[in-house]
DNA sequence: TTTTTAAAAGAAAATTTTTCCCTAACTATG
DNA sequence: CATAGTTAGGGAAAAATTTTCTTTTAAAAA
């Protein structure tokens, strides 16, 4: 797809506030607002636009503790692997899994309330996976930056 | 404060599609219209909501060569914190920056085109910030789970 | 018991989304 | 050169949704 400046100021604006309406977005785009509705149909139709999602506050819900674990497998059988990545989409302490380059195999972020939810989330379900190799946790200090959008 | 489950549903409901109406969202909650306004309302008032925005898909425009880099600076002075905290904010290939325990200060998430557009990015602007000591860059391989929605 | 408060429902009003139809500009084609 | 086809856009009407307002109900407090 061939995106005009028109379309990404629209995504740039979708990404901060998906609640706009389309005479705001019109206003602010000098367009029509049956322009900027065709436009938006067409990112959702081509899925450039992906979702529309509710972000929530982690700290209001108990969830401020976040870790990054690092994780390395035993083998890199296909079968392991596999195992592996089926787990990991099981477990809704989980909210991201990459497959890496470099010393780790995969890096998690994990979300949780405290430490004490961090330990029995990795004693009774992380190494509880098979063909673990090993771990290696690092806990958010701060956040510095985190946005959705992407900048284009 | 002090979800009940319904709120907790809701929750749930508004980060896999923020764009239900009022009325979908009544019928799978079996309450009113009303019912449900307001109590969206209420999450947005307290900011348990934080934020409605649209998910652009990174492979659609161009953004899919993801990588996470560790840093370290050379000194931990409050200064140098400081200046590299602001530095990252302003770098638009930077989606995430967290100060973390460990051997490294600090894990990013960095978004980009290619290899080669990383590599601007490393020697242009990254190692050109002033104070950071060393960096390790994993490129991510694939992207095994990844959702922005908090399970409460 | 009475009063107050909170949550919810229905209906009306206000606003927004969605559809429909028309125009203008550009492109391809005979 | 004329003509058909395509694309993006605009205005207005229709359909749907959000928002407000009023009332009811049930639970909590006085």
């Amino acid at each position: 797809m061939n995106f005009d400046v028109t379309d990404l100021k629209l995504l740039q604006f979708l990404q901060e506030d998906a609640k706009q309406t389309n005479k705001e977005l019109s206003n602010r785009l000098n367009l029509s607002v049956t322009a900027v509705y065709e436009r938006i149909r067409k990112l959702e139709r081509e899925g450039v636009i992906s979702q529309y999602v509710a972000l929530v506050d982690k700290t209001k819900v108990s969830k401020s503790f976040v870790a990054f674990c690092h994780i390395k497998l035993v083998q890199h059988t296909q079968e392991n692997i596999m195992k592996f990545e089926q787990e990991v989409a099981n477990l809704e302490e989980i909210s991201e899994c990459y497959h890496i380059s470099g010393d780790y195999d995969y890096l998690l972020k994990v979300m949780v309330q405290d430490m004490e939810d961090f330990r029995e989330f990795m004693v009774k379900k992380l190494t509880s996976i098979n063909h673990i190799g090993s771990t290696h946790s690092m806990f958010v200090i701060n956040e510095v930056k985190h946005t959705t959008a992407i900048m284009i």
